[in-house]
RNA sequence: GGCCCCAUGGUCAAGAGGUUAAGACACCGCCCUUUCAAGGCGGUAACACGGGUUCGAUUCCCGUUGGGGCCA
């Protein structure tokens, strides 16, 4: 049994695709109200829907919640007192007290057909009427039953809503926001299949399992009169209610399939980091006390996270600031995560073989630190590596043009490979030296020796400094790369080298 | 169509009757500089509209418009 007074929120998902981000914020939200007053976060599959029910979808679900860090206290894999946590193992309860509501008298069979009832809907619809269940099987007699039954025609459940009244939801976020109740029709709670509506196993569920709070999305708040008229049947006590706001796409719009990366595996795919990902969504929505601070770990959130500084805005998520946020943490992340993570993705990637990128750890330590000012995604920081990997094939075309072109520059880079040929200790600073002292010996800028050696080492004309480049490469590699385009600058034979 | 929610820069947002209307991202400029970044400094940019209430409304009330949601 659940502890008294004990804090219990869940966060209870469709399974009909992946985890996209205003589910997550809307999970990360209950995670923190649970944590921040030591109780639990519950997770629970809601499938009834076999329709909709993706194969696989519950299990990548749980898997992006793993990978972002929001372990649940209770649900699938971990289990709980409360089980089982798969609406469709559940069903026989949703039948019991489905039936004990006819037997008070709050619900009612109704033997209308699915389409009986759309051709109401399209009748009410086409004389501009609210669509709305018009209580035709409210008052059945026995005897109709009966006859409807041996037709074997399957009923529905419906439940009684009052006629007359006010139902009020105390939201914790929106204040009080009152329905009448002759807003509200008959609604099916069972449908003839035996399946149970949303609206209902919800309810069933989150009594049974003991929450104190739900915290959900905005669009469920017109469903809450509902489901406190079914609390009130049971009768069952009520939870407090909380509605966040949505998260819409950037055309303002519900967030859909057609809006690109949304879902927390392709963000993850894209090498952004969970614990940027949870700083980004945490501030969807929600500002600390301070709200000028928005870098925070996990556990920052935790200790912060007040439901009463939750907005009542809709929000439109901007990829940029995440983008910009994911770098912010690269940036602060040390060398050893740096290749740690840069392992995996490279490795992927077909860079190197994950065993060949293993043993040269120290190596790569530098490549990430070089480069970790100048990515925002582990993906951009391993497309950015690739010259450290291959020799260029290609060549910028603007640079080339650039800096290819002068005959001169043939020599130059000669000299500067033979500079680089006589560093004895190989180390950054001897390395720069020794292209100094050629500069100042030919008497030209820096920039004219140096912008079309970064061309000849890398194939590109920005990245990290350039004796940071040299020293990574190392001075053979470095010698020939540069040998092979004083060769290429001569022959003159730029064309189809050029990458556009 | 009915009901419900929402409305501060391009985006996230603070503010809760009297403020030069914070901050962050993005954008622009300057500095730094071997490039690109990063960093530093500075800048452009907002209270949807109309009525009230009030000495005074971004802030409270009503309506309009717009967006979103639910009924589906």
């Amino acid at each position: 049994m659940p502890r008294m007074g004990e804090v219990r929120v869940r966060f209870a998902p469709s399974p009909t695709g992946y985890l996209h981000i205003g589910g997550a914020r809307t999970a990360l939200f209950n995670y923190l109200f649970a944590k921040k007053s030591g109780g639990k976060f519950i997770l629970r599959v809601e499938d009834t829907d076999s329709e909709r029910t993706v194969e696989d979808s519950a299990e990548k679900m749980m898997q992006a919640f793993r990978w972002l860090g929001l372990q649940w206290d209770e649900g699938p894999i971990v289990g709980g007192p409360a089980g089982p946590y798969f609406q469709s193992e559940r069903l026989e309860l949703y039948r019991k007290y489905a039936k004990l509501l006819m037997d008070k008298g709050y619900a009612y069979k109704c033997f209308c057909t699915p389409e009986e009832l759309a051709q109401d809907r399209e009748r009410a619809r086409a004389e501009k009427r609210a669509p709305r269940y018009d209580g035709r099987c409210r008052e059945l007699t026995p005897e109709q039953i009966a006859e409807f039954e041996a037709e074997g025609r399957r009923p529905a459940i419906r439940f009684r809503t009052p006629d007359t009244g006010v139902t009020v939801v105390h939201d914790l976020i929106k204040g009080e926001v009152p329905f009448k109740n002759e807003e509200i029709a008959d609604f099916i709670i069972m449908k003839s299949d035996g399946i149970p509506t949303y609206n209902f196993a919800c309810v069933i569920d989150d009594w049974l399992m003991g929450m104190t709070h739900v915290i959900r999305a905005e669009e469920h708040l017109s469903n809450t009169p509902k489901q406190m008229m079914i609390y009130r049947a049971l009768p069952a006590p009520m939870p407090k209610f909380a509605h966040v706001p949505m998260i819409l796409a950037p055309d303002r719009s519900k967030l859909s399939k057609r809006h690109g990366a949304q879902t927390v595996e392709e963000f993850k795919d894209q090498g952004v980091f969970p614990e940027a990902l949870l700083n980004y969504l945490v501030l969807l929505g929600w500002t600390p006390e301070d709200s000028t601070k928005e870098i925070m770990s996990l556990d920052e959130m935790i200790k912060e996270f007040d439901l009463s500084r939750v907005s009542t805005t809709p929000a439109v998520y901007d990829t940029t600031k995440l983008m910009w946020m994911n770098g912010y943490y690269m940036r602060m992340m040390d060398k050893d995560a740096l290749v740690r993570k840069f392992i995996p993705v490279a490795a992927a990637s077909g860079l190197a073989s994950r065993e060949e990128l293993m043993s040269k750890k120290d190596w790569l330590g530098k490549i990430v630190m070089a480069l970790r000012e100048r990515s925002r995604t582990m993906n951009e920081m391993v497309e950015m590596s690739e010259y450290f990997f291959t020799a260029p094939t290609e060549f910028d075309e603007a640079g080339a043009r650039k800096f290819f072109t002068k005959p001169s520059t043939a020599g130059l880079l000669r000299k500067g490979a033979q500079a680089l040929a006589g560093v004895e200790d190989w180390n950054i600073e001897a390395e720069e030296q020794a292209y100094r002292d050629l500069i100042e010996k030919e008497g030209i800028k820096g920039g004219e020796l140096i912008h079309p050696t970064r061309l000849a080492l890398t194939g590109r004309t920005s990245g990290p400094g350039l004796f940071e480049i040299v020293d990574i490469l190392g001075k053979e590699e470095s010698v020939l790369r540069l040998r092979r385009a004083a060769d290429l600058v001569e022959s003159g034979k730029l064309e189809g080298l050029a990458k556009p």
